[in-house]
DNA sequence: TCTGGGGTCCTAGGACCC
DNA sequence: TCTGGGGTCCTAGGACCC
């Protein structure tokens, strides 16, 4: 059995915890969107993310609080210590919230209910934090478990009794059906999981395409194949930031703070030990359009100077665009982290030729293949930015 | 309802390789 | 000169999750 442990209004509940002021009053934190609503406050209809604006609107005597990211993450850090108290196989989903296997425990700490009873006493124990756990024998399943059972529930869907619980559900509750699925599902009358059960794989498929389908019509049917995994590695790492509403802005201004982000993003890289190999720009236009630029560099760096170089190359080649549309946000993420078969490739040195360049197009293009020669190219850009690109 | 910041996964076309 | 099938990588976009 597996048990999804999710924290309840995790921001809103530390600021609770640590004050005790807040408790038991409607509490927001955020800067201009909600990022955590405590309970009393979701009680008016608050919602994240909405604007802040909105959400004091409707609930008017509510404490709004900035976010302290450094508390809440010394929060998560006891919360995940109790849960490897518990047990070795555990998953981390985000910063409030993981998945457990407690298969292989049984003899040693009870059945699956009762280590979930322990679990929750003990987070409430050691980190004064209500935690809610759902119990089922997948991971999609534990996960939904623990979204009916909010807040501070336990719920367990014994093995046999699982579709009986899924099926009367919303279509919503499947993992992976936002606002534009739900929306395809319910013009052809399809309200519940229960529905999406009886429609049938091939209506699915065509109604959403080859895997969405495929995937829904499993999870309906409560097949999840899926382990828990305790090594997970992320894929990228990114910084971005709304800059308001749009008004022009400079060049100069834009790169400035494309320069703050490059380096809040290269500092983690460091600190995690990770070099990637894909730059990633994006930007929010003023009609909240949003577009990327990538570009893959020859080898992973972590280096400051190269990302914010290449960022900024983007940057450039689509400033038509930021002139026409206006600016709302800009970002970066480095992605293709090593590891994931990062392609390492020695370069030789070799002495200048007296046939030139086409000579050593030609050389490295016979021993590496022209893929290989337009990253060559690429590089040598990077180091030498006056030299003209090789023809393709 | 006027929208933050951090991510994941999937799709699809084009270039290229064998 | 014209042709295939299987595969990888790159780029861009989109849906989704917390």
């Amino acid at each position: 059995m597996i048990l999804h442990a999710d924290l309840d209004s995790f921001y809103a509940s530390v600021e609770q915890r640590d004050d005790p002021a807040l408790r038991g009053r409607p509490v927001l934190v955020g800067g201009g969107v909600v990022l955590a609503a405590s309970y009393e406050a979701k009680a008016f209809g608050v919602r994240t993310p909405m604007a802040l604006a909105r959400a004091r609107a409707l609930c008017p005597h509510a404490v709004v609080v900035p976010p302290r990211m450094a508390a809440y993450s010394a929060a998560s850090k006891a919360v995940f210590e109790v849960f490897r108290d518990t047990t070795p196989l555990v998953e981390p989903i985000s910063i409030d919230e993981a998945f457990l296997d407690v298969d292989g425990l049984r003899r040693i700490r009870g059945d699956p209910e009762a280590i979930a009873r322990r679990l929750r006493a003990d987070v409430r124990s050691r980190t004064g934090l209500a935690i809610t756990v759902g119990v089922a024998r997948t991971k999609f399943l534990a996960k939904v478990a623990s979204g009916v059972g909010k807040p501070d529930g336990l719920l367990v869907v014994p093995p046999g009794g699982e579709l009986e619980f899924l099926h009367p559900l919303p279509v919503e509750r499947l993992w992976g059906v936002g606002p534009v699925t739900a929306a395809k599902l319910r013009e052809r009358q399809i309200h519940t999981v229960g529905h999406v059960a009886r429609v049938g794989e091939a209506a699915l498929v065509a109604m959403l395409g080859g895997n969405a389908g495929h995937h829904l019509h499993a999870l309906a049917h409560n097949r999840d194949p899926r382990r828990v995994e305790t090594s997970r590695r992320r894929g990228s790492i990114g910084a971005q930031s709304a800059l308001g509403r749009a008004v022009s802005r400079s060049p100069a201004e834009v790169e400035a703070v494309l320069g703050a982000l490059v380096d809040r993003v290269t500092g983690r890289m460091r600190r995690a030990h990770r070099a990637g190999r894909t730059i990633t720009l994006r930007l929010r236009f003023g009609d909240f359009q949003r577009v990327t630029r990538s570009r893959s560099l020859l080898t992973a760096t972590m280096g400051t100077g190269v990302v914010l170089r290449t960022a900024v190359d983007l940057l450039r080649e689509a400033w038509p665009m930021v002139i026409v549309r206006g600016l709302t946000l800009v970002g970066v993420a480095v992605s293709n982290l090593d590891g994931d078969g990062a392609v390492q490739m020695e370069l030789p040195f070799e002495e200048p030729r007296a046939d030139g360049l086409d000579a050593a197009v030609d050389s490295v293009r016979d021993r590496f293949g022209s893929t290989a020669l337009r990253r060559a190219a690429m590089v040598g850009r990077e180091l030498h930015p006056s030299v003209p690109l090789l023809p393709d």
